[in-house]
DNA sequence: GCACACACATCGTCTGCCTATGGCA
DNA sequence: AGACGATGTGTGTGC
């Protein structure tokens, strides 16, 4: 099908898709506009990454705003939503507004509801349902990226839910679902009401093969030399063979640990493959890399980037990650070795794929586990770039000729699995059945089992039983908690309940957070908070490693008194849980006590971005508790706020006031302090000639800090700095403010 | 005969990913 | 379960 024979599409569409090079529609694309999906047909499509599915999207969205309607474009990644913004911005030169909506960056709530094209991750749409957002009601199209996510135990049943809502609100919603290659897509369009395009078929070839020993053995029968040197790794030998063809590798594998070693190892592989023209730009990109923190993840990764082999996974800073991602792109890195963030993250296509460990440990199982096929098919698909590369490759690695035949059996001729539904756990439903009275989606216990007959899971079970079950006790711990009110069949929110359910928390984190400051008899201190909130179910646990267990017990007896709730002794079951939540506690509390990033990420055993993330979800779930405290009376919302702020800069007590202003964070703030301007108030009257010293005689920086604090003549021209301009050789100002915590 | 470097064996340790508020100085 | 890496042991070489 030719873009010109499109129809029900605005007109202008076709000539762009012509001058972005598109002239014709690929086999699945042609399959979902006969389907109807430019004429506001619900559909699945479950096609391969990489074969157009955003197109898809497009052509439903602009044909569904053409028609006076507002579309919705839901994301599992924030990381992928800031892609896809990038993306649909091209509609602009038509008149289109794109906005975006995820939780660490939003588009403002007014403009967002004059916005054409919405993108979130489906957790902040969930969260726009439960807090009104009056925009929801005049949607005309959802895009579902990713759909077979709702197979995840975690987010899943989430992503499921807010599909429901969102078509129990408009019923005339078109929907449509992209998903990967899945087992049972027929489910998904039941489900949806929808129409099924279910196809297999790529731009690029894509052959899946295994490796063992000196051959490469494709699942068309195709085997192929490496010539293996003496002492050499697979991985090596492939990546070396990959190189000789121009082409760059992809490397999958089961830890961070074994991220970094690859990585490392593989540097001697590519090395000799750069010209110097490529060195000159990857020690530009190591030196940016060094910049965004001066960890010794960061360090590694800046020593591997300039050899041209970088390794990949979420201990990684965010910053870290996308330079990596772009130097790939860039084809100047040779060799990433990533964990899976980089198979479901943003798109960063390879010549070849190499899934060097097919097993990861899983706690639950006490061993190692078999990736899932879909898993390992979302990998391999990374394979083959649209354009630059004839076809793709993919591998597996044997390491005898019985795994060779078992790999291919499991992952070559293997269909993914089909996608389950996750919604009938107790998680799961404890927060959506909250949510779902509290925003009016229903008002009893019958009205919820009409609710949950609209999700997939009861498309999908031959066992309604189980469901009900697991809703009946859920909605009594839900009334015994003093969420929900029961009166017979009817259920209403409490005030509470409601505040919980819109601020996003867990039911089971807010009785908690709840719990602890209801009984505290004290001024609780910061430590007693990062606790606190550390050991409800929305903050995941740092691992206890070896004499963690001695350490943390100490520091649990020395600090006894400061701790909230009751604290369990050592041979209870929780006592595990609630050691790593002081451990991740500890952790906080070294970051607001101005401890180093490199010190803590050292003494605890984590990345930059694990960090990061700590810090993030703490300040979140502080900001919660402080407002459930004023909900319920409590006194101590002022600690509360206080710890909370504290983290959220990583500042000691007396910095509170001077970091409230733009452009000053823990460092610079520091400084002032140490200067003898104490406060905001001091700011605005010091001398500024120790202003500029403080700020180690940064001239822009120093007129930026006295204008947001509000300072009607901040120019700092003619001023000399005062005292000790430690400059201290580095002079690496920008880098200043730490690369944590600043929005 | 000794010092040193290197290869190999042993033992202990550790193990993927991700999202979420709201309103103001 | 199994790989990494730190540590320990054994072997070979050169002086």
């Amino acid at each position: 099908m030719h873009v010109s024979e499109l129809s029900a599409v605005p007109e202008w569409l076709p000539e762009h898709l012509g001058g972005e090079g598109i002239e014709e529609l690929y086999p699945p694309q042609a399959d979902a506009v006969d389907a109807g999906v430019t004429e506001g047909e619900s559909l699945v499509a479950s096609v391969p990454t990489a074969s157009g599915k955003t197109l898809i999207a497009e052509l439903a969205m602009t044909a569904s705003v053409a028609r006076g309607g507002k579309a919705l474009y839901i994301v599992p990644l924030r990381a992928l939503a800031g892609e896809k913004r990038a993306e649909f911005e091209t509609f602009e030169q038509y008149g289109l507004t794109v906005g975006v909506s995820t939780g660490n960056y939003d588009s403002d709530g007014e403009w967002l509801a004059t916005c054409d094209i919405i993108v979130a991750t489906s957790e902040k749409v969930d969260s726009l349902v439960r807090n009104d957002a009056p925009w929801i009601d005049q949607l005309s199209c959802v895009v579902s990226d990713e759909v077979h996510l709702v197979d995840d135990g975690h987010r899943g049943p989430t992503l499921e839910v807010t599909l429901a809502k969102l078509r129990q609100r408009n019923p005339g919603l078109q929907t449509v679902a992209l998903s990967a290659t899945i087992g049972n897509p027929e489910i998904l369009a039941d489900w949806l009401d929808a129409e099924l395009v279910d196809s297999t078929w790529r731009p690029i070839d894509l052959k899946k093969g295994v490796h063992f020993g000196q051959a490469i053995h494709l699942e068309d029968g195709e085997q192929h030399e490496l010539g293996v040197r003496d002492g050499e790794k697979p991985t090596a030998a492939i990546v070396r063979d990959t190189l000789d063809d121009e082409g760059s590798t992809l490397v999958f594998v089961n830890s961070r640990r074994n991220a970094e070693a690859e990585a490392r190892r593989l540097t001697s592989t590519v090395e000799g493959a750069l010209t110097a023209d490529e060195r000159d730009r990857l020690a530009d990109i190591a030196a940016e890399i060094r910049d965004v923190s001066d960890t010794e993840t960061s360090s590694d990764l800046a020593n591997a980037v300039e050899e041209g082999a970088a390794f990949h996974h979420a201990g990684l800073a965010s910053d870290h990650r996308e330079l990596v991602e772009e130097a790939f792109r860039d084809r100047l890195l040779k060799v990433v070795s990533a964990t899976p963030t980089l198979a479901a993250g943003v798109n960063t296509p390879s010549r070849r794929v190499v899934v060097r460990d097919w097993r990861r440990y899983s706690g639950e199982a006490g061993g190692m586990e078999p990736l899932s096929v879909l898993e390992v098919h979302q990998m391999c698909g990374r394979a083959g770039r649209p354009g630059l590369d004839p076809y793709g490759e993919s591998l597996l690695l044997a390491k005898s000729h019985d795994e060779l035949d078992e790999l291919f059996d499991r992952y070559i001729w293997t269909e993914p699995e089909p996608v389950r539904s996750k919604l009938a756990a107790e998680p799961a439903l404890r927060t959506h059945l909250l949510a779902t009275v509290a925003s009016g989606f229903a008002g009893s216990r019958s009205g919820l089992l009409e609710f949950l007959d609209r999700t997939l899971y009861a498309t999908q079970t031959d066992e309604g039983g189980r469901l009900e079950r697991v809703m009946d006790s859920m909605l009594d711990y839900l009334v015994a908690n003093d969420f929900l009110e029961r009166d017979g069949d009817d259920l209403t929110a409490t005030s509470l309940g409601h505040t919980v359910s819109r601020l996003y928390l867990d039911p089971m984190s807010a009785a908690e957070i709840v719990d602890g400051l209801e009984h505290a008899d004290e001024r609780p201190t910061a430590l007693g908070l990062f606790h606190l909130v550390s050991r409800t179910p929305d903050m995941y646990e740092l691992y206890l490693r070896s004499g963690d267990r001695e350490e943390y017990t100490m520091i649990a007896h020395e600090h006894e008194t400061e701790m909230l709730g009751s604290v369990p002794s050592e041979f209870e079951e929780r006592w595990d849980d609630w050691l790593s939540a002081l451990k991740t506690a500890s952790m906080l509390d070294d970051w607001a006590s101005e401890l180093d990033e490199s010190t803590i990420t050292d003494r605890y055993g984590i990345g930059p971005g694990d960090l990061r993330g700590k810090v993030d979800t703490a300040e979140w779930l502080l900001s919660a508790a402080e407002r459930l405290a004023g909900e319920l009376g409590l006194e101590w919302a002022p600690a509360v706020r206080e710890a909370r702020t504290r983290v959220a800069h990583g500042i000691r007590t007396e910095l509170i006031d001077l970091a409230g202003v733009r452009g000053v964070g823990r460092k610079r703030a520091r400084r002032l302090f140490e200067n003898g301007i104490e406060g905001r108030a001091d700011l605005r009257d010091a001398e500024k000639s120790v202003v500029l010293g403080a700020l180690r005689g940064r001239t822009k920086t120093a007129e930026n800090v006295l204008e947001n604090v509000g300072r009607s003549d901040p120019s700092m021209t003619d001023v000399e700095p005062a005292g000790s301009v430690a400059v201290a050789g580095d002079g690496s100002d920008e880098n200043d403010q730490s690369s944590l915590g600043e929005f």
